[in-house]
Parts: C-alpha cells; structure tokens; sequence
DNA sequence: TATTTGACCAAGA
DNA sequence: ATCTTGGCCAAAT
C-alpha cells in the first residue's frame, strides 16, 4: 500500500453530502502535509472510483478539480451540499472527519 | 541524487 | 482584505 492508494481508500469512506479537508485527511493518513494529498488526487487513477470531488480546502473553497472545479462544484450540489457561487462550503455542516 | 511542482496551510506584513 | 513567506509531503523531471 504506497500513498495514494490509502488516500483513494480514505477517500471512499466519504458519505455522500459531506466533504472532508486536505489537511484532515493528510493527518488522517498520518501526515502533515496536505499538498501530497491533493497531489494524489490530482492525478488520480481512479477516476470514477473515488470520490475526489468531497475534498475542499481548510477555509471551505472548493480548491480545484482534475475535470474543472465547475464539475466539482456541480456534483457536490447534486449530493445535497450548497456549494456557494464563490466556490464554498459550509465545514461547520458538512465536514466529515475520519 | 537534486530540483521543481502542486487540487495546501498558517502566520506575518 | 490581499500578498508574501516558510513549511509541509509525495511524485515527476
């Protein structure tokens, strides 16, 4: 199991309609640091396996998205979570953490 | 082996 | 409020 295999699998235990950080997931992982996560994600081979699109930063914005933060953005609404027009969530409702 | 890059973060100016 | 800085970690070059 390398690095991005147990970020993949962390990311599949996300319930739909809640999202979690890059940073608690890193810490999750037993790591500080949360650009390997979202380096990870980015490339991500797994495409429709895992849900990559529940990971927003720590202040809320969305960050980005391999297929454009407008998909993101648009799935996560689709799951139950208001995604703001400026590319935010509401953590203090939607965070999940491990 | 060394450097750069990235879907980041927190603290300071 | 915005910008910079230093720090973080893994993968790619």
């Amino acid at each position: 199991m390398n690095f991005e295999e147990q970020c993949y699998e962390l990311l599949k235990k996300i319930p739909e309609g809640k999202v979690t950080t890059y940073k608690h997931l890193a810490k999750a992982l037993g790591s500080n640091g949360a650009r390997a996560v979202g380096n990870a994600c980015r490339k991500n081979p797994n495409a429709p396996q895992v849900p990559c699109h529940r990971v927003v930063k720590s202040d809320g914005m969305l960050g980005g998205y391999a297929f454009g933060v407008d998909q993101k953005a648009r799935l996560l609404r689709k799951e139950g979570i208001a995604v703001s027009d400026k590319l935010r969530v509401n953590l203090e409702e939607y965070l999940f953490e491990f």
